[in-house]
DNA sequence: CGATGACTTGCATAAATATACAAACCTAGG
DNA sequence: CCTAGGTTTGTATATTTATGCAAGTCATCG
C-alpha cells in the first residue's frame, strides 16, 4: 500500500506540472486561478517563482495561442535537491520518486552517488524523465528508503544544475 | 539623399536565429540592440513578433540567467494507445510494458495520467526507449495491474497530442 | 519556551512583453 | 502614374511577468 509521505496531499508543484501538461495554462493568473479552484491559494509572484524552478516557458502554440510549456532536454535554472523532488512514495522494496520533466536523470545520478557512500541503503536506482525509482537492501524497505530519500534531499540544499 | 535599405544576403529572421542559438539574446531590447550592432533597425515591437514567429521562448538557464531559446517540435502522430503496446508482463509489483522503439515515454505519459485519475492502481511508471515499468500500489499487484493495464489501453482506443 | 536562521509567500512595483491602431510600404493592374 | 489590397513596422499602451523587501512559517538548538 503506497502512502503519500512528503505532504499532506499532492504537492502544489506536482498540481502546476499537472495543469501545465494539460495545456491549459495561458498565463500566470491563469495558474493562480486553477491552482484556487483546487484549493491552492496562491498569489502571481508565486506563480512566477514556481513556473521558474519548474522550467516552464510561455510560448504559443500550433493555433496562436500563449500556454506554458515545458521545454525539452530541460534546463532548469540552478537549484538544489530539494527542488527536485515533488513527491515520494513506497511500495515494497521501492521508493519511486517525482520530479519536474527532464529532471529525473540529474537527481537519480546524486542519490546514486549518495547509495555508493552508504548513504542510503539502497542497491541501484533507475531514472525516466520525471520518475526514478530506488531499489531498497531489503524486501520490504521501500518505505524506509523513501524516508530517508526525503532527508536526503533536505540536508543537501546546494546543487548547481548543469547541462 | 536617397536612403539605400537592403538587406543583403542575410534576412533579419536569419540573423535572430543565429543570435538566439548563440545565447546571447537575455531579452526582446538585447535583440534590438544586437540587431542594431549589425545595421539592422528594428524596435522592440518587430523583436517581440519575430521571436515569437520563431518559436523561441524565455526561460531562466543553468546559471539562473533569463536566455531565449528554441523548443524541441516534440509532435507525435495521432495514433491508438492499443498500437502503442507489443507486450505486457508482470513481476511483484511491476507491469513491464514493450513498445516501437521511441513511443514509451509517449504511452507512459497516458498511463500517468490513467493513474492520477484512479483509472490505475499504480503509484507512477519509467519510461525508457521502448520500455515502461508501472509500480503497483500492493507489493504483489504487478500482475493485476498489467490485466487493467490491458483493459486501459483496449478501452481507450483514441489518443491525441499536440506540441 | 525563546531565539535564531533558513525558507516561503505576499505586496507593491519595476521590468519586460504583447498588441491595437495608424502610418508606411509594397505590389499588381489599370 | 494612380489606386486598391495586402503586409510590415513603429508608437503608445495594455498586459504580463519578475523581484526587492518585509512579514510570516517552521524547524532547530540551547
Amino acid at each position: 500500500m503506497s502512502k503519500l509521505i512528503l505532504d499532506s496531499g499532492v504537492s502544489r508543484r506536482a498540481l502546476i506540472v499537472e495543469l501545465v501538461e494539460n495545456g491549459v495554462i495561458h498565463s500566470q493568473s491563469d495558474l493562480v486561478k486553477a491552482l484556487a479552484r483546487k484549493g491552492v491559494k496562491v498569489t502571481q509572484a508565486t506563480a512566477s517563482r514556481d513556473l521558474e524552478e519548474l522550467g516552464a516557458v510561455r510560448g504559443k502554440d500550433a493555433t496562436g495561442v500563449f500556454r506554458y510549456q515545458f521545454i525539452a532536454n530541460t534546463e532548469v535554472a540552478a537549484t538544489t535537491l530539494k527542488n527536485l523532488v515533488l513527491e515520494i512514495d513506497a511500495s515494497g522494496n521501492l521508493a519511486v520518486i517525482k520530479t519536474p520533466p527532464g529532471a529525473a536523470q540529474l537527481l537519480a545520478g546524486q542519490l546514486d552517488r549518495a547509495i555508493k557512500n552508504g548513504a542510503l541503503a539502497g542497491i541501484g536506482s533507475i531514472a525516466g524523465d520525471d520518475t526514478i525509482m530506488v531499489i531498497s537492501k531489503s524486501a520490504t524497505g521501500g518505505s524506509a528508503l523513501a524516508k530517508a530519500i526525503d532527508r536526503f534531499v533536505s540536508e543537501n540544499q546546494s546543487m548547481k544544475r548543469v547541462r
